[in-house]
DNA sequence: CAAAGCATTGCAACTAATTCTCAATAGTGA
DNA sequence: TCACTATTGAGAATTAGTTGCAATGCTTTG
């Protein structure tokens, strides 16, 4: 859990700032409900209604930077943009089961993939981030649709 | 391993057709090297190499395809565009380890995240078409250094 | 095995997500 | 408080991927 005390000194550490539209972007995603996840026009279009309005650059390049500092995870599904949500650790951590052709998305999870996750990192030195399994597959309903696509 | 014949097929019976096309995107993707994945973009090159050119909307429209039908994976990494590879079966399946700074990847396998995903897809009734573990990290090479993004 | 029916192709125009440019603003460490 | 420089916002630019449409060519059926 991230305090706005804990992120400036992040931030800090590598020679960032913490700013007043890093800190409400946090915040959205840390109240967000469990499941939910944004995309930049939705946390946009958030930010607009609660009052807190910012640029879509600045949302662009706010959810990048704190996915690559492992805050937020970057979840690509079947569609044409990103979502992110907050990156909780075990045992909150889940994946993704997609169904390609309609996009419906159930979480699941799993402790011993974490461990693979973590275990692999490790190995090569790399410091983990995120890690997600993700499954493509198509749904009941849609294995029943004759409709193409 | 898919010859012209079981392509053909698994169109058919889904009402589509066996095309040139589609059949020269199906070579491609076979005598690739393990662990080499193209971009549309690539497979647009590399066709115009070896003297079978095709529009860029059918190198989309068949990767599509053929993601759709399990013949091939869309990985998505931390770049802006996807890559497509052959979709192997156990045991030649495996997942990505990505720097999220410098893109470098590694591969790995593991059977016992290939079963968390089939049993994942059956409990809820999908048809399963790839399952993937993402792991999203910095290599050590980015790790020392002080660059920014 | 010819013809009908319709999926597919290629091209060019288009869409939409994301990035970039740059002047103005404002955290931070000294 | 000051200097330094990271960050922001607005809009322009980029670019992966899609779409409309006329021409082409698989497939099936009669």
């Amino acid at each position: 859990m991230y305090t706005a005390n804990s992120l400036k000194s992040e931030l800090n550490d590598r020679g960032w700032r913490l700013t007043p539209q890093r800190e409400v972007i946090l915040n959205v995603f840390q109240n967000l409900a469990e499941g939910t996840h944004l995309s930049a026009e939705d946390l946009f279009n958030t930010l607009q209604t609660q009052g807190d309005p910012i640029s879509l650059s600045t949302i662009y390049r706010t959810v990048k930077l704190m996915a690559r500092m492992g805050i937020l995870r970057e979840l690509e599904f079947a569609e044409d943009h990103k979502h992110y949500e907050i990156n909780q650790p075990y045992p909150n951590h889940h994946h993704h089961l997609i169904c390609v052709k309609c996009n419906r998305t159930i979480e699941f999870k799993s402790e011993s993939i974490l461990k693979v996750g973590s275990k692999t990192a490790e190995k090569e030195g790399f410091h983990l981030l995120d890690c997600q399994l993700l499954i493509h597959a198509i749904c009941p309903k849609c294995q029943r649709s004759i409709l193409p696509d």
